[in-house]
DNA sequence: GATATCATAGATTCATTTTATCTTTTATAA
DNA sequence: TTATAAAAGATAAAATGAATCTATGATATC
């Protein structure tokens, strides 16, 4: 079980945007494509995932470009996260034991301790505690 | 991003091991795999897994199986996952910019939030809570 | 309105991992 | 020594992940 590639560079990407986009000059996806090594059209499948949870704002045409949106500050890593990996819970019991299985409510409880860490914490919180940022 | 289906099949069959095996009474293979619908030889190679961690004491000949080692009132959930999953990291950041990436710092916390709750969290504890533990 | 620019969507490819089974080998109690 | 049972090996189907290429659609700017 791991997170995927896509969630490193989403997150990346949101931290990038999060440093640089200071206004509302959208950036090209061949830009962030080529800092992290990876082929455009890959990189906006990515992207695409972001915008349809309104994590990040599109720009088609010329000058267009991703940008964050208004509200950027309060978007965590579970956004970005649940928003790459879809929101279904990390372990379904594929026994039918009647009711609620025991294991699987175990399985639960600790998956949302991990989520709550990590709705707690916002790409925001990355700025304020480090002003070197990497990238 | 998914916890694997071996997972639960070893998750299960501690539990059930925990609830049947009373004494020194190995439980064979044959058994254990009927119960959960699936191969011999595919749940052995879990259980092996579980051998070599020393989760699960195996006896080889006649009257063989599978049964608990003795002090298994402290196993664990994260026990029983680190010996199917393993024991790396659920995120690694790709690039090497520098020292060590924010982001996966804050995705290596979060992480440790869940273990341990599964740290925390024995089988023996599932058999304390419900009388009726299904299977 | 034409065009260059840029995001979106679709189709496709390649690699890796999961899941699973069958067969052979090794170990051991009776 | 023989029946029984785990361990290991080889293999294979299926699913998922990672990635690229090629259209297609939208839109500022000239």
């Amino acid at each position: 079980m791991k997170f995927s590639k896509g969630t490193n560079y989403a997150l990346h990407t949101m931290l990038h945007l999060a440093v640089t986009s200071e206004v509302d000059k959208p950036v090209g996806v061949q830009q962030l494509a080529e800092q992290q090594s990876v082929s455009p059209t890959y990189l906006s499948k990515i992207l695409t995932k972001l915008v349809k949870e309104r994590l990040v704002v599109s720009a088609s045409g010329a000058h267009g470009g991703y940008s964050l949106p208004r509200e950027w500050e309060s978007i965590s890593f579970l956004d970005i996260i649940h928003a790459i990996e879809g929101k279904s819970s990390l372990f379904d019991c594929h026994f039918n034991h009647g009711e609620g299985c025991a294991i699987e409510q175990v399985m639960s409880t600790a998956e949302l301790k991990m989520e709550d860490e990590l709705r707690q914490t916002t790409i925001a919180d990355l700025i304020k505690n480090k002003e070197a940022v990497p990238k």
